[in-house]
RNA sequence: CGCGGGAUGGAGCAGUCUGGAAGCUCGUCGGGCUCAUAACCCGAAGGUCGCAGGUUCAAAUCCUGCUCCCGCAA
């Protein structure tokens, strides 16, 4: 078919490439425009104008998709079907309903949940057992347009946000592939989405990585490896920006919850409660966790056992700002 | 020219301001102690102090240029 496709980050640029590979004619594709960014502020291409560069595919990056003469353009494509993956603008009714089957959306979750910006790393923060991907054709809504296809993706034990995200990636673009294929041969089937079980996400902002310390260690574990690697979760450490890569639960506080509660009703959550050879146990609102690998403003991540051979810390210290 | 931190034996750091014998906590190797150990004791190897110039009797340390890494910001 002939495909306009539209996306701007990592997650977009397996698809485009699958779409390639499948041997669909891509006959333009739609990106925001190059921005700032980095140390030194040098412009950056967006991930799909990369890829897209590198396969001799032409590249439109429109400020606003809809301005008139950037709608004009797409109309002189003349294509099949839009497939939109995580591009960043909102189509307007125009451009949904110009090409013949519509725009296709690839979302990474099980649809009605999870709608909007970052259902990655919410699935992961919230404990989700089960997530996935899911095509649709979009209407004006935000994620509300009826659903193709889905695919589901069991979250492993130490999922982290960038691990779900390259798989989520990888089973996105091949059901992009499957879902054009049964639009084509006009096998497809359009469910509704049920309002009623719809939720939504909230853009991940690098404030949000902060931790809570009042919050549980389970809590905070699974909100560490969410936000892994990107904007990564934070604490702070002598006024000092600490990053938490990796932890866990500390075992005991499961089977001894009880007495270990009583002895730390006193002391405050966020505080440093033992550090041993190779980790650095920290108070929570319930349970104790035990970091593992941590990064100090201006320094690289390291493993705790490396970070406290040069780094003098004492047990009682509080991670606060 | 967006702001800032950093580069020192295998790892993480101190030393740099106030130039003048390369140090700390570990790791590695050898030996000892021990029922035993990630514990303890003794000993050893291992570094052109990021690169290139300059100042000086003397530079990890001062000056200049460069490379790479990282945090913020976007």
């Amino acid at each position: 078919m002939k495909v306009i496709f539209m996306g701007t980050p990592d997650f977009s640029v397996g698809t485009l490439e699958m779409l390639i590979q499948a041997g669909h004619e891509i006959v333009l594709v739609v990106t925001q425009p190059d921005k700032p960014k980095g140390r030194g502020k040098s412009m950056q291409f967006p991930p799909v104008k990369e890829a897209a560069l590198a396969h001799g595919l032409e590249v439109y990056q429109p400020k606003r998709v809809r301005e008139l003469a950037c709608i004009e353009y797409l109309k002189k494509q003349e294509a099949d079907v839009i497939v939109v993956v995580a591009f960043g603008q909102i189509l307007p009714k125009e451009i949904l309903e110009m090409p013949r089957y519509g725009c296709v959306n690839v979302h990474a979750s099980l649809l009605p949940k999870y709608r909007g910006a970052a259902p990655i790393q919410w699935a992961v923060i919230n404990g989700e057992k089960i997530t996935g991907v899911t095509t649709m054709r979009m209407d004006e809504g935000l994620d509300t347009g009826d659903m193709i296809l889905k695919e589901e993706v069991t979250l492993k034990e130490d999922e982290t946000g960038g691990s779900l995200f390259e798989r989520l990636a990888q089973v996105g673009a091949e059901l992009c592939i499957k879902t054009l294929k049964v639009m084509e041969q006009g096998t497809a089937v359009y469910t509704s989405q049920n309002q009623e079980e719809a939720t939504y996400t909230t853009m991940i902002k690098k404030q949000l990585g902060e931790i809570d310390w009042t919050k549980s260690a389970q809590e905070i574990e699974r909100f560490v490896r969410g936000l892994n690697p990107w904007p990564s979760a934070y604490t702070y450490l002598e006024g000092k920006t600490l990053k938490i890569w990796k932890a866990f639960v500390k075992e005991e506080t499961i089977s001894a919850v009880k007495s270990s509660l009583e002895i730390n009703q006193g002391i405050d959550s966020g505080t440093i409660v033992n550090i041993t050879k190779d980790s650095i146990e920290v108070q929570t609102g319930q349970g104790i966790l035990v970091l593992k690998e941590i990064q100090l403003e201006g320094k690289k991540r390291m493993c705790v056992d490396a970070f406290l051979r040069g780094f003098h810390l004492e047990i009682g210290k509080k991670l606060v700002q």
